[in-house]
RNA sequence: GUGGGCGUAGCUCAGUUUGGUUAGAGCCCUGGAUUGUGGCUCCAGAGGUCGGGGGUUCAAAUCCCCUCGCUCACCCCA
């Protein structure tokens, strides 16, 4: 066997390159207008960033991220997650300093070493948006509908948001305190991975799919209704402007998120029938993560959206694709003598705007016309003796297989004559 | 990291249970029928270390061991 791509890496070949920057166009287009300004980190940073910004004890830094050091022994890693890094150019460049509230997207691949699996891959896209400087429940709710029209601008159907508050600093200590409470004479009737999250992270206790665990979570106190009293004002103004703008949510006090960096609203965004991998966003928001990165307490908030997840779902939807654009002009020589003046009249066409190519083997005429045919030309030019001679082609319209003699000067006017061969 | 399924032509797959001549099909590709004209049809042709290595055997795509890759699920996430 050759060399082959990585493990959890893929090629985006030339039939599917069309469709990624038809929603990354589709993405600049919806967030400029909804003022965001695009924003493009490095692949990799100084892996203390992610330790600081993730966390220590998430998954994301315990055991998924690519690691490496420089020639200088300092250790890098290529990015997971696109937040930490678009804060830590924030900070880098004083963008505070610019504006109270800054409003930033990217769009980039980020990378994480878990087993692939359907809708998941080591190198894989996000774009994801951010903005920092403002605790307003709006910005909340902003982010969700920046995400949610650029998945309706696309087509995607059976989208479900799924929110909850994870609360702040201070009553998430409350809440875990209780919560421990709550299980610590409960201890032995958990799974044995509900006993360490117990210990690392109770609140993902929440999401063990045992039926042991979750008979026992019934009864458990859920954060919703341990929020101080500004995180439950918080929830509830995001929540009373979500219902004002008519987008429907399912509330689910269960949803915690891998990051340790979210406070107050965190949110998902699931498609139907993905699989196990089923979110296509997930965000929240961050009131800590910029002090926590040396900047002055800063709130934030945002998400980040899987590209190829999207991709799955628009398949499985079947949305139809914009149409690739087709080569205007297929020059066909009758023999290898038409070579020279075919070659010529190739890069003329091209410096008049319109595209054009041609097979640069002698094979026959017929072999010609059938990559004119394949690659799907609007028109071939053919050149022979008989054209040559009077210094034109002939011009054949590959739908509606019209043809007609065309000088070779008058070659571009006759296809911007717009509905072409009109003969 | 744990567990299941699968690796045969560029693609989709048959053949593996029960070892037995030159490993098949459809699509794709190339050429021809049509000597200056594509798609449809017909004809012909090309294309394979049967994922890799080792073992058993007179004989292995087929049985055994190892290994690599893909895939699904768990964990977690986009």
């Amino acid at each position: 066997m050759f060399i082959q791509v990585p493990k959890g890496t893929q090629d985006i070949l030339p039939d599917d390159a069309p469709k990624w920057y038809y929603i990354e166009n589709k993405i600049r287009e919806v967030l400029t207008k909804y003022g965001y300004q695009e924003i493009r980190t490095p692949a990799f940073e100084y892996t203390e960033l992610f330790i600081r910004g993730i966390g220590e004890s998430t998954d994301i830094v315990t055991k998924e991220m690519f690691t490496f050091p420089d020639r200088k022994e300092r250790s890098l890693t290529l990015r997971p997650e696109g937040t930490a890094p678009v804060v830590r150019a924030y900070l880098e460049n004083n963008m505070d300093r610019a504006s109270k509230v800054v409003k930033l997207f990217y769009i980039g691949s980020m990378f994480r070493c878990e087993k692939p699996q359907g809708g998941r891959f080591r190198q894989f896209n996000q774009f994801g948006i951010e903005v920092i400087g403002t605790k307003s429940p709006e910005a909340d709710v902003e982010v969700i509908m920046a995400a949610l029209e650029i998945y309706e601008k696309l087509g995607l159907k059976n989208l479900e948001i799924v929110i909850n508050s994870v609360g702040c600093k201070k009553c998430r200590v409350d809440y875990i305190q209780k919560l421990k409470k709550f299980l610590s004479n409960k201890k032995d009737l958990l799974c044995l991975e509900c006993v360490k999250r117990y210990e690392k992270n109770p609140l993902r206790v929440f999401d063990c799919k045992k039926d042991s665990c979750q008979k026992i979570m019934e009864t458990a106190p859920m954060i919703t209704e341990n929020l101080c009293p500004e995180c439950k004002l918080h929830f509830e103004e995001v929540k009373s402007h979500l219902d004002d703008f008519k987008i429907k949510y399912h509330l689910d006090p269960k949803l915690v998120r891998g990051l340790d960096y979210y406070t107050k609203t965190a949110f998902e965004i699931v498609g139907k029938g993905l699989g196990a991998q089923n979110a296509i966003a997930g965000g929240g928001r961050y009131d800590d993560l910029v002090e926590e990165l040396g900047g002055k307490p800063t709130p934030g908030v945002g998400f980040a959206a899987g590209i190829e997840r999207m991709i799955m779902v628009m398949n499985q939807q079947k949305i139809n694709w914009p149409k690739p654009k087709c080569i205007d002009i297929f020059i066909v020589k009758v023999s290898a003598e038409n070579k020279d003046t075919a070659f010529r009249l190739l890069q003329k066409i091209r410096n008049s705007g319109l595209s054009a190519d041609l097979d640069y083997s002698n094979d026959s005429l017929k072999s010609q016309m059938r990559i004119a045919n394949k690659i799907g030309a609007r028109y071939t030019a053919i050149i022979g003796e008989e054209e040559l001679s009077k210094d034109m082609v002939t011009l054949r319209n590959m739908q509606t297989k019209e043809q007609k003699k065309v000088k070779l000067d008058e070659i571009e006017k006759e296809l911007k004559k717009g509905s072409g061969l009109n003969i």
